[in-house]
RNA sequence: GUCUCCAUAGCUCAGCUGGAUAGAGCACGGGCCUUCUAAGCUCGCGGUCGUAGGUUCGAAUCCUACUGGGGACGCCA
């Protein structure tokens, strides 16, 4: 439609701006009732020198075609007004048929692998956890809808120091059979412990350190320890991720690099890219700190089995893009790995990309598992559930499952409230706030569509792909939004940006939730099934803006 | 100290490839359920777009400096 409006205004300017060039200029109007489409005469002033509202008013005489319903000019502005009704029918006829694929683009045959959630092995999975693990699968699921295949890697935090600390903790202070019964909660304890005793005791670090060494030669006691800490923890969080609805085709960790390292320590001497500092190995770089490669006793660091990791995901999966979603604090890391990988003669290093995210701090400052002073998401996300019940019990005390629904609905609260703005933005935990039900919510836009659901039974709505023969003019914004449904996925993908789908889900939900309060929908004559027609399509079109971000779409709340 | 992210209504945020009267939600005050789920709709209240310069016909949006806050900065991840 907005190209074919430029090629008339094109036209219309004998083509002193080319169609692209016009379609770049033409933009949304800033109120309903400015129309449709605005072409802006400002940046013609100059060309033709005279004033813009002139410009606009000749131009305007010469622009009409049979879609276009009224040419108005307001200022500098030529606002275009659109026949309703034969864009409503195109756009509802291709939804009805295309269902939910209806966005989807045509597989490309390209992979971008995501890494993201990542969780510490025997820490527990908190607040700080949920941004990369929400932010990281709805990126999957956009990329998908862009037909790329996504691979979902979950990095599982499952090698380094802190194995040496909790072994020389369990050492000291374990206890089997409560570990055993309560994996993470135990093992953070004695995690704990370990901090606040090494604090006036610096042996402690050191067996630490040791404890570590000898589990990355392959003692065998540690590496018993180590198994049963991951399988224990893993476990755990499998609860969280199946509550999240959250899986992954790889939980290929650190550990997993650990026989992929010696190569890439190898091949960084041959390049003669590895300097010797303070007797660690280092890559030195420019404008930035060096990369540290090998620590003093040998072991290995975080960037050498990142760097490892890389090498293996190139080889692996070939893809396209690589999406690491990792807290903003962690850019520095990003930067330098990615510096590293390109000074290796890897160029394939320009599609790797640090997908940065504001800390979740607690009252104001950084959470800290050493401290003990974290917010378990478990914990959270049953009292999500919790109030989400409450809250049925007092509306809809008939429903049926409501355990279910209540599960659906207070995930589904903190899922959006995660991913409806910008990812940079630093989140101040606030445990009201994702139990709020009402206004820019998740809970707003299902219960949106679950009304929508009823609509459809009492209305006894039958699904056809015969064009609608009717719109009302109230539809009329809904039938807009709906097209642009692919422009904000678009938008989400390039961004890497999710919050574009939960502002567009919320606002074709505020859009239907006004025209519902205005428009008797079961009005009985034969302009019903229009309606529905219309309606079914905007609660297509909700679930899948929810399937995208993780949510879920009770038929009923 | 260096680098980096952030700064818009009382609170949480949209808007940021420069353009028409800076928009939502929450909170607060009114109105709307004998009829489709009131987890809704509606009216009102509320703004020196951190500060100061600059670029421009035009700046919340771009540039510079400053202020305030978060974070990172070699043997953690």
């Amino acid at each position: 439609m907005k190209k074919q409006l430029a090629v008339l205004v094109s036209a219309a300017l004998q083509n002193d701006l080319s169609v692209s060039e016009v379609t770049a200029l033409l933009e949304k109007p800033k109120y309903e009732h400015l129309g449709d489409i605005a072409f802006p005469c400002f940046t013609l002033a100059k060309k033709y020198k005279k004033a813009p509202t002139i410009i606009a008013e000749e131009l305007a005489q010469h622009i009409q075609a049979d879609f276009i319903k009224e040419v108005k000019v307001e200022g500098a502005y030529i606002n275009f007004y659109l026949q309703q009704l034969p864009i409503a029918q195109q756009i509802v006829t291709q939804i009805l048929a295309e269902q939910n694929n209806y966005g989807t683009r045509n597989a490309n045959n390209a992979t971008i692998a995501i890494d993201f959630s990542s969780p510490n092995i025997a820490k527990p999975f908190s607040m700080g956890h949920l941004r990369s693990t929400v932010i990281g699968n709805a990126l999957a699921n956009i990329a998908e809808k862009m037909g790329y295949h996504a691979e979902r890697i979950n990095h599982l935090g499952d090698w380094g120091t802190q194995f040496g600390k909790l072994i020389v903790a369990y050492k000291l202070w374990g206890n089997k059979e409560a570990i055993e019964a309560n994996p993470i909660a135990e093992l953070l304890k004695i995690y704990v412990r370990f901090h606040d005793e090494a604090e006036h005791n610096e042996a402690l670090n050191d067996e630490a350190r040791q404890a570590f060494k000898s589990l990355e030669d392959g003692d065998e006691e540690a590496l018993a320890l180590w198994q049963w800490f991951r399988e224990a923890s893993l476990q755990e969080f499998q609860s969280i991720y199946k509550l999240l609805g959250v899986g992954f085709d790889s939980y290929n960790g650190e550990a997993f690099y650990n026989d992929k390292m010696e190569r890439i320590v190898t091949e960084l001497e041959e390049k003669q890219l590895l300097v010797e500092s303070d007797g660690a190995m280092v890559v030195p770089l420019e404008d930035m700190p060096p990369c540290l490669i090998k620590k003093n006793d040998g072991a290995t660091l975080y960037a050498t089995r990142d760097l490892a990791a890389a090498v293996y995901r190139q080889e692996t999966y070939k893809p396209a893009k690589v999406f690491y979603v990792v807290g903003n604090e962690q850019s520095l890391h990003f930067k330098q790995l990615f510096t590293v990988l390109k000074k290796m003669g890897y160029h394939w290093a320009d599609n790797y990309q640090h997908i940065p995210f504001g800390l979740m701090l607690i009252g104001g400052k950084k959470m800290s598992t050493r401290k003990g002073k974290v917010v378990l998401l478990a914990d959270v996300l049953k009292e999500a559930m919790d109030a989400a019940l409450r809250n049925i019990e007092e509306k809809n005390p008939t429903l049926a499952n409501k355990e279910q629904v209540a599960k659906e609905v207070g995930i589904g609260a903190v899922i959006f409230n995660d991913l409806k703005n910008d990812r940079m933005h630093d989140i101040d935990f606030d445990i009201e706030q994702m139990v709020t039900f009402e206004g820019e919510t998740g809970p707003y836009v299902q219960y949106t569509y679950a009304r929508i659901q009823t609509l459809l039974k009492k209305g006894a709505y039958i699904a056809e792909e015969a064009p609608i023969t009717y719109l009302d003019e109230t539809a009329w914004p809904l039938i807009k939004q709906l097209q642009d449904f692919s422009d904000y996925i678009a938008k989400a993908f390039n961004d890497a940006d999710p919050s574009q789908i939960a502002k567009y889900s919320l606002q074709l939900a505020r859009s239907f939730n006004k025209y519902y309060a205005q428009t008797k929908m079961l009005s009985g004559d034969d302009l019903q099934q229009a309606r529905l027609a219309v309606v079914n399509c905007v609660a297509i079109v909700l679930q899948e803006g929810l399937r995208l971000l993780g949510i879920a779409s009770p038929e009923e709340m």
